[in-house]
DNA sequence: ATGGCTGTGTGACAATTGTTACTGTATACT
DNA sequence: AGTATACAGTAACAATTGTCACACAGCCAT
């Protein structure tokens, strides 16, 4: 685990990294997973250390509204904000591949708050770039149509990813943009008209 | 000050009271005076004393989307995010009547957040409350229509002012949510026809 | 190969939202 | 009082988005 730390949470002091090595565990989780639903208690805080979660805002009628990935060396900010007080979550994460996390429990996430200045500094990190993440999102519905939309969702997934090769189906990416299969196939033809892409079955190939 | 603080800030130790009036500074706006700008540096963590603030998400092309109310007693949690590092704005703060707040330095902010107790437990109670209601803005916007989210707009503002008249032209209303006063008037029109509301000029009346 | 399933393309249409244009009416100002 | 201005109502139309219906192609399992 030490390696792990060292190699994905490079600013964690060495006592920190020793704290959380006699404290924390590891969980994984398979492709698909739910790892944390809307509602549930939360009771840990989660350190992504291999593969990537996506975090939805969920509808009533169940709709899965995208937010923002996870990636490794990152934390999930809901789970630290919820943790101080064992609050309920307010969103869902998804397990894109297999996963890894280092899960802290949250009465040592608020002592380190106190005693190690580069936990506190990870933590703000954390609240700051993930509130500045979930505001793009209210520019991206406020202020935009679909069709800016859909080229953000596409070049955020693309960054993600760090490849051009999109697999999604239109109805997947239909669901996590909240509209119909239709629309999005509508609009990703005319994206592939103007040569900003190429269509294949369950995949898309980003271009330029 | 020391009758503000505890009648609006109760949950702040008296050590920290002491702190706050030997080190800040009370700051005065006029009604509709823009107290923070899109993009500009952030130096100071405000708590709002008297009045109310209302803050936006600025478009590119101008527009200004309406995202939460603070409250005297509250602060602003993006000048707490930001100010760690002396980070810019991402949103715009406006006095909606005159107000009246304390200004706390950064430098402090963070310092104090190591050696009180009842200020670090306030900073994340705001950052939590705060990141809970820009995840609801969302789902209005992901997950509603324009009926509802008017609805949505209309029910927040009325708690916010605590009364059910509320001192708005359409275009207010149209400007905050991005769309047009026609569409405003329409949707308006509808829910007087349905009881909800009753419509005078520069003014609404909620009933029910 | 056959059949069934999922994913995609498309046309037609409905509903919502955005735009333009033009009223009239209340209010503020001189 | 008379004028200018901001506000509100509304009709007509455009554009976007949502919905329904159906065709067809690729893939998988048998």
């Amino acid at each position: 685990m030490q390696e792990v730390l060292n190699d994905l949470f490079p600013s964690f002091s060495k006592e920190l990294n020793n704290e959380i090595q006699a404290n924390a565990k590891i969980h994984s989780f398979k492709a698909g997973e739910v790892i944390m639903r809307t509602g549930q208690y939360i009771n840990n805080t989660m350190l992504l250390t291999k593969g990537q979660i996506k975090i939805y805002r969920e509808g009533e009628n169940g709709g899965e509204f995208f937010m923002y990935y996870i990636q490794p060396g990152q934390a999930c900010a809901v789970s630290m904000i919820c943790a101080s007080k064992s609050q309920v979550s307010h969103i869902m994460a998804k397990a894109v591949d297999d996963i890894e996390l280092i899960m802290v429990p949250l009465t040592l996430m608020e002592k380190w708050m106190m005693e190690h200045r580069s936990w506190y500094e990870f933590v703000l990190f954390t609240y700051r770039t993930r509130f500045e993440e979930v505001l793009e999102v209210v520019d991206s519905i406020a202020f935009r149509a679909m069709d800016e939309r859909l080229e953000f969702y596409l070049k955020r997934h693309a960054d993600a990813c760090g490849c051009r090769d999109l697999k999604f189906s239109h109805q997947d990416i239909a669901t996590e943009l909240n509209t119909s299969r239709e629309v999005i196939s509508r609009l990703l033809k005319k994206m592939e008209q103007r040569g900003m892409l190429l269509l294949h079955r369950n995949h898309i190939e980003l271009l330029n």
